[in-house]
Formats: C-alpha cells, sequence, structure tokens
DNA sequence: GCAATTTTCGCGCAGCCT
DNA sequence: AGGCTGCGCGAAAATTGC
C-alpha cells in the first residue's frame, strides 16, 4: 500500500537494487487464504450479514481488486449474494463455523442423555442382581421405590438443565 | 486463450481497431464465478474428494492460473486443502448439504427424547394426583412399581432403536 | 438515449518458494 | 526448474448525469 518496493505494472519507480528491508511485507500477509479468512470474520461479526465492500477493503487494508477475488469465488459457492452496489449480503444463514458450533452443542446434548442413561441403567442392573430385593422385591422401604424416585428426581433435574 | 482481442499486458498485437464479431468471447464466459461452481461440481463427482489440479484446469478449459484463484479462497473457508503438489482435498468430508442432514437427524433425535421425557412426565403427573395413589402408595400391584418397569420398557426400547 | 463516471474483474507478468 | 501466487493494468459492465 504505503511502500513502492515491487516492480509490477507501471507504479512509479521499479527501482532495481531491491530495497529489502525493515518493513518488509512478507507474501503470506496479504495472501488470499488469510484474506478470504478475515473476510469471513467480518462476516460472523456484521449482525445482518450485509457488507460494504469499501469498508470492507479499508477494514482489512486491502485493495479492493482482491476483495473482488474472494466475493466472486464465494458467490460461486453461493455463499454470498451481490445485494447492490459496494454491497453483498451473506446467504446460507450460519457461517459453516456456527454451523459446527451447533453440531457440537446437540452432541454435547446427546452425551449427557446417554450419561444419564447410562447411570440409570446401572442402577437397575445392581437392583435385579440384590438377591433380598429379589426375594422380598417390596419390603421395607422398597429399592424399587427408592429407585423410582430417585430416577425421576435426575430426569427432573436434567430438565430443568434442558430448559434452561 | 487463442485469441489475442484483448490488449492487456504484452501479447503479441494490440490491434486498436476491436474485432468484436462472430466469436466474441463475454466476460461472463470466465468468470472466476462460474469457475468456482464448475469447479465445485468436480469436486463432488470425484468419489474420494481429491482433485489433480491439472486436471481440472484442463477439464474446465481455464489457465491454472485461474483455478488457483479458486484454490485459493476455498483453502480460506477451509472447505479444502492442499494435498501435495498439484492436488487438493475435499475437508468437511461432506458438501454443506450432507452437514445440514445430520443436524436434521440430531434434531429429530432430540425431538424423539422430549417426547419421551413428556411421556413420562405425564405418567408421574398423573400418579400424583391419583387420590387413592396418594394414601396407599405400595397397595396391590402398585402403580410406583408398575411406572418403573413401563418407565424403563420405553427406555430400553428407546435404546434399541439409538444403537440400531 | 448517449457520454461521463464508477464499479467489476479478466488477465498474465514477474518474483516467491521450494 | 517449476509450481505457486501477489499484483495492478486497463477494458467490460453498470450507474449516473444531461
Amino acid at each position: 500500500m504505503a511502500s513502492g518496493t515491487h516492480s509490477g505494472g507501471k507504479t512509479p519507480a521499479p527501482s532495481p537494487i531491491a530495497r529489502k528491508s525493515l518493513f518488509e511485507k512478507s507474501r503470506c500477509d496479504t495472501s488470499l487464504g488469510i484474506l478470504t479468512q478475515r473476510f469471513a470474520e467480518l462476516l460472523k461479526c456484521s449482525a445482518n450479514g450485509v457488507l460494504d465492500l469499501n469498508e470492507v477493503s479499508q477494514q482489512l487494508n486491502a485493495p479492493k481488486r482482491r476483495v473482488y477475488d474472494v466475493t466472486n469465488v464465494l458467490e460461486g459457492i453461493q455463499l454470498i449474494k451481490k445485494k447492490s452496489k459496494n454491497c453483498i449480503e451473506w446467504l446460507g444463514g450460519k457461517l459453516k463455523v456456527q454451523v459446527c458450533q451447533d453440531l457440537q452443542d446437540l452432541i454435547e446434548e446427546e452425551r449427557k442423555l446417554d450419561e444419564l442413561i447410562q447411570s440409570c441403567t446401572q442402577q437397575v442392573r445392581h437392583m435385579c442382581e440384590d438377591r433380598h430385593c429379589q426375594r422380598y422385591p417390596l419390603s421395607g422401604n422398597s429399592s424399587w421405590l427408592h429407585f423410582a424416585l430417585c430416577c425421576w428426581k435426575s430426569v427432573f433435574y436434567f430438565l430443568l438443565e434442558w430448559w434452561e
């Protein structure tokens, strides 16, 4: 941007002797891949999913031409849509990253349920193996009654968590 | 490709008088967006999700440079990964469509569990409201015992389905 | 409508990086 | 030596002005 280090096109002076020094800008700092990631980041922030390309170019400190490189292929994948002049809109609702998060959440939910079921199953197995209980299933403070109560207690606790 | 209609860079002859005629190639015929779509198409076909960039360039009849434009941003979005020289590999295992299917499946699973819990909760509520049962919780073939059995029966049936 | 402006963006050179 | 890729020129498309 501010430097004229490179020799492409017809910028002022090519300067054959490479001015490789302090503020050299490594190539990967401006790679399309990185730019794309940062673009996606901006997209994630913007609540409504609409971006002004000029602002993007500004914020990412990248030439507009590069932004077009990104938007063009994102549009090809239908992750984005041209909304109007200088404006694109996010399609597909959420970013892949977000979708993945949702998946993670559901999987976690599944795990918890599995745990609960597992623990209850264990309890039943123990009761079935208990000789005394087998012979006098309802004697004293029956473990069957105790079990039913205990079981529902955990279910209700779980439900509380479930429904925030 | 074969024509020298344009005047950019230093291709042979600029030819001031525009040779606009029969085989004019509109800009959009070679747009990055279209190229991206066709690239995705190729990806979808290739079973293992690995593509040789040279073949891609050949099949899409596009200069290699353009293919890089596509792969670079696709890589930024982590839809793709450089596998080796001239080779990229599809990531995320499945196309976006597939991921959505998975989400649907999990949500359906969640719904079923919700239903099961709901029905069980209903059962408890009924039992709690049953005067007779309240007074003589363990009388006869106690509905508490019946409930515990019934509850576990559904849980086990559910588990059977769960684990295919 | 058509010319002036502005926005998009095809394109391939030249320099990096193995 | 050769794959890879930043880069920006200038022409095509879209907008605006008259």
